[in-house]
DNA sequence: ACCTGAACACCGTTCAAGT
DNA sequence: ACCTGAACACCGTTCAAGT
């Protein structure tokens, strides 16, 4: 009888308990993240965790490089706009999965390894396709600030449709009918149209960024 | 003696409440902004403020649009490029004067009047200067997205040349200096230099973004 | 070295009680 | 009609105690 003991609990990593955090907070949101429920879901009290993270903010940082690792980052050597448009989209789909992620980044200060590495592929990129260190600085600024915008506005949309029609109903019987017409025509004629996804709303954007880096790369 | 009082306290209303609360969330951060903090400021107990908002989220609905409402907007009439261009440059001053704002819209679903009057004229001046519905609707995604985006990004830098410095060097300092050799060419040629400032980065993007649309409405 | 339980100083919100 | 105080069910974190 030498290991007795049927299913030693796992021991607890500074891994497991970012793991947990991450599925914990996209299962029911950043707010019902608290220590105490994370040591629940980690069959554990709450204390322990303080053994594998300084405190909340050091889990948060670490939660936050979790995610930043997801990303996608094609092969070095890809045309650095396909590298460009892939990596925005995949950035965009994490941020989707981890919604809290985008809101979070706002009050992070100490970037962790994976941010580090995602950082400099960028630059890196855009450095070796010819962009000069300003205009690198510009490009990553541009691409960055639209595809955290946009997830931002995305979280911000009701779930679904029928969310959104009961939001436009709701907006509608709150006001006089007439106060938004240009308001109301769009969400009729567009927003509330069956086949409608915010998300296709993306592409759009990004091509006329990347356009506009192209144009003046070559100029 | 018809009125003894000594300056009886004004009495409290939903807009003294609206307005300590965006007072106290700008000095201190809005994880400072409780419902007793703010009682204290307003010289009642915290309970009393529930005679004028419902509860906190409402509190932080009545913030949004009162924040919206600073906006500037140009005259009707005025040229959409024009009119577009001044009303993202005053919402990127109005999100960096209230840091907390630009987070918070993730989380708020119900739009008060100064938000939908906003966006009314956003979407009326794309339609009158003959952008269709769902162009209109990719130009509004777009602009805002970046605006966002650009502010959350701006919140998350260090405040001062100091402290980037201090940042860069903790980073080099954690890691192998020759680990992100054009991260740290950026930091050392571009953004550590004295005169550098990540808003003037803005105009960058911006002009970018209305250059492509003017395009894109001219085809 | 890691985990625990009690404790402290906080939260948002409810409710009965005051004026 | 508005404000108050006590109370309830929570937080993050410290600390002494266990193994």
């Amino acid at each position: 009888m030498t290991e007795p003991d049927p299913a030693p609990r796992a021991r607890l990593t500074r891994d497991r308990v970012l793991q947990a955090a991450v599925e914990l907070a996209d299962a029911s949101g950043i707010d019902s993240l608290t220590m105490r429920k994370l040591g629940v879901e980690l069959g554990v009290e709450a204390m322990s965790l303080y053994n594998h993270v300084a405190n909340k903010s050091d889990l948060l940082d670490g939660m936050i490089d979790a995610v930043v690792g997801q990303i996608e980052l094609p092969p070095t050597g890809t045309a650095w706009r396909t590298a460009m448009d892939l990596r925005a989209h995949s950035l965009r789909r994490v941020l989707t999965r981890h919604p809290w992620a985008t809101v979070l980044m706002d009050s992070r200060a100490s970037p962790g390894p994976a941010t580090l590495h995602h950082h400099e592929y960028v630059v890196g990129t855009l450095r070796d396709a010819g962009f000069s260190i300003e205009f690198a600085a510009h490009a990553f600024s541009l691409m960055d600030s639209y595809i955290y915008g946009f997830v931002l506005q995305q979280n911000n949309l009701p779930p679904d449709a029928a969310a959104t029609a009961e939001l436009a109903r709701q907006i509608t019987a709150k006001f006089a009918s007439g106060d938004y017409p240009h308001l109301t025509e769009m969400a009729v004629e567009y927003v509330l149209q069956p086949d409608y996804s915010y998300a296709a709303e993306f592409a759009f954007g990004l091509d006329l960024i990347l356009d506009g880096l192209e144009r003046s790369l070559r100029s």
